[in-house]
DNA sequence: AGGTATTCACATGAAACTATTCTCTGAGTTAGG
DNA sequence: TAACTCAGAGAATAGTTTCATGTGAATACCTGT
């Protein structure tokens, strides 16, 4: 990173293609969101309640990543604290990550994390749960005030947890005297609310409000818009526009990415002193995306899943030379790893643990994984590297390095 | 031939265990008055 | 006697292990023609 940064700073001075790059990075929120506008009224409507000191409804908005669902939330909430202001009125709103490390996922977390931000503290660990509970209670109690708590990416916390935590907190208002509050869940799994506790859905979901996805022609307004300000004037051509929205749109119509995309795109042409970003830049950005993730990926890895993905590297190799493409199982996988930790003194795990660890390297992407029954010679996983072979090298040399071998 | 039962080699789930991290509490210790 | 220290009790968490149960289809085994 620090080279990278490096990079920038030279050419920065010199002659940087980007007016403002922080216009690209997506934690920054434009001061209008474009094809939005219906959602954001609706969130607006709901929302306003609170501004004449009622309770606003529990409100639930769900749609893919990169629809800007964050960001017109947060956005609504910006202006409902403005005009708040204005009229003297207190109102909390409190915006909450489900998925963030800080929070994980256990309702001890996000307990402790939202009374951090309500002014309170509460130690990382060493309390009981039930503790946490009466101190939030306490601390949203202690006056008369409206909260208003917007979980987001809800569907990662109740995925580890129970629906339980959230009727708890939904329940809520019925212990609180003087305060009361609402909820906005935000989440990127459409199916979500089908599958959870009928009560908390009804209570959550008194109001609901779908983010579509963008089409090809609604991300490229967006890129326009954002382009204007956050690069000089005839760095970008309308064909990368054009290149870039498409190849998002195809991805599931993820503004993120797009955005991500052509900044990236931005940063390799400027490294090497371009003048203006062509359609070739994009490809490379698109491919140094996906190198990063899985570089990172693999080398963040615990030591025992490391083992495991080097065996599935070996047995791919292997497989590869004899024959062409013949398919390996996870009872492969778990005996080759056993000579391997045996070779390494490392303590062997269960197969039942590398059954687990399998799985995760499928959700991670890394491989591909199907289960599949050979009849009489029982079930198992069908096991295939899905890292793309020009990376291969590359992160056997992290393994090797890391294991030490 | 056609139908049924077995059986394999794991997958998948749930519960229980372990090591580690952290707080809180109260007994024992210390130092100052 | 008040302040301080320090060990032990409790609690939460991540990563595992243990135990239990599930599963899809190739194969073995019938059954009647």
């Amino acid at each position: 990173m620090a080279v990278e940064l490096g990079g920038i700073f030279d050419s920065a001075i010199k002659n940087s293609l980007f007016k403002n790059k922080s216009h690209l990075q997506s934690n920054y929120s434009p001061q209008s969101i474009p094809h939005r506008e219906k959602q954001i009224e609706s969130v607006a409507s709901i929302m306003a309640p609170v501004l004449r000191g009622e309770r606003c409804s529990n409100l639930f908005l769900y749609g893919k990543t990169g629809t800007g669902k964050t960001l017109s939330v947060l956005y609504v909430r910006d202006e409902i604290l403005k005009r708040a202001k204005e009229m003297g009125i207190e109102i909390r709103i409190e915006y909450l990550n489900c998925k963030l490390k800080k929070v994980s996922d256990t309702e001890y977390r996000i307990l402790a994390a939202l009374i951090e931000q309500l002014g309170g503290s509460i130690p990382s660990t060493g309390l009981p749960t039930q503790h946490v509970y009466s101190k939030f209670i306490e601390i949203i109690d202690s006056k008369k005030q409206l909260v208003v708590i917007i979980f987001d990416e809800i569907d990662q916390a109740v995925k580890k947890m129970s629906s339980d935590f959230l009727y708890t907190l939904l329940r809520m208002n019925a212990e609180l005297s003087k305060a009361q509050i609402s909820m906005i869940g935000i989440s990127n799994d459409v199916t979500f609310l089908d599958n959870i506790d009928p009560r908390v859905r009804s209570s959550l979901g008194e109001e609901e409000i779908l983010f579509p996805t963008y089409n090809a022609v609604q991300l490229q307004d967006i890129l326009k818009e954002r382009c204007l300000e956050a690069f000089k004037e005839g760095v970008v051509d309308d064909g990368v526009i054009a290149k870039c929205s498409a190849l998002a749109a195809r991805e599931h119509g993820d503004a993120r990415r797009a955005l991500d995309l052509l900044r990236i795109a931005g940063e390799l042409a400027e490294r090497e002193g371009e003048k203006r970003i062509t359609v070739e830049y994009l490809d490379n950005a698109n491919k140094k995306i996906e190198r990063d993730k899985i570089l990172d990926l693999v080398e963040t890895q615990p030591t025992q899943c490391q083992i495991v993905l080097y065996s599935i590297l070996s047995l791919t190799q292997e497989r590869k030379d004899e024959k062409e493409n013949k398919l390996f199982f996870t009872g492969d996988v778990f005996n080759l790893y056993q000579e391997l930790c045996a070779k390494l003194k490392l303590e062997i795990l269960t197969q039942r643990r590398v059954s687990d660890i399998i799985a995760d390297f499928d959700m991670l992407g890394l491989i591909n994984a199907n289960v599949i029954s050979k009849g009489r010679h029982g079930r198992t996983r069908e096991i295939k590297l899905s890292i793309p072979s020009n990376l291969l090298i590359k992160v056997e040399e992290i393994l090797k390095e890391s294991l030490g071998i």
